[in-house]
DNA sequence: GCCAACGTTGGC
DNA sequence: GCCAACGTTGGC
């Protein structure tokens, strides 16, 4: 089982976007970086869980939590010219691009700004390592560690071990 | 809106 | 295969 965190801007979709689509699930599309596509094509899991990260908004941080509950599959946004994710070099032979589904599992009572992850990530600090507080970090999809994730959590105001 | 950091493209 | 030019991300 694998941890991850996976950036979102508010105004395009939200955690709460996601609690309101049917069954809570939804594709995660559109993503057009090879190293975050490889993570999705070859290490996300179903029941994977996944820190759901608030981009381009006052303030970052992470909103809540959601799960994988459907593997890598070809991103078909990327074959239609008139979506804004359209890759002229996608074909049905060579897709190009993959999407999971994912499904809401909780918000958190407290919003963990990116001041906070900061705070916790200095040397010696218990998210030290963790990739979204670097600098110049654009990747939107990341691996997250489990004692980071569980941390993150509690920080969130949820317990990791009754997540499901 | 600015711009640093990073990724991609394409000429050579 | 190098690297300049360009595009994008995302905090501020």
């Amino acid at each position: 089982m694998n941890y991850w965190l996976m950036k979102s801007e508010p105004d395009v979709f939200s955690l709460d976007d996601l609690k309101a689509c049917k069954k809570r699930t939804e594709p995660w599309d559109g993503i057009r970086n090879y190293q975050a596509r490889n993570f999705m094509r070859d290490d996300m899991k179903v029941g994977d869980l996944v820190l759901f990260y608030h981009s381009n908004t006052k303030p970052p941080g992470v909103a809540g939590i959601c799960k994988i509950v459907r593997e890598a599959y070809p991103d078909h946004t990327a074959q239609d010219p008139k979506s804004s994710y359209y890759d002229p070099k996608a074909s049905p032979d060579n897709p190009r691009w993959v999407m999971v589904d994912v499904q809401w599992v909780a918000e958190f009572p407290n919003y963990v700004s990116l001041d906070n992850l900061k705070q916790e990530s200095e040397p010696g600090g218990p998210l030290e390592g963790i990739l979204v507080t670097r600098k110049g970090s654009r990747l939107s999809i990341t691996p997250v560690e489990k004692k980071h994730f569980t941390k993150v959590c509690k920080m969130g105001g949820v317990k990791a071990s009754e997540l499901k």
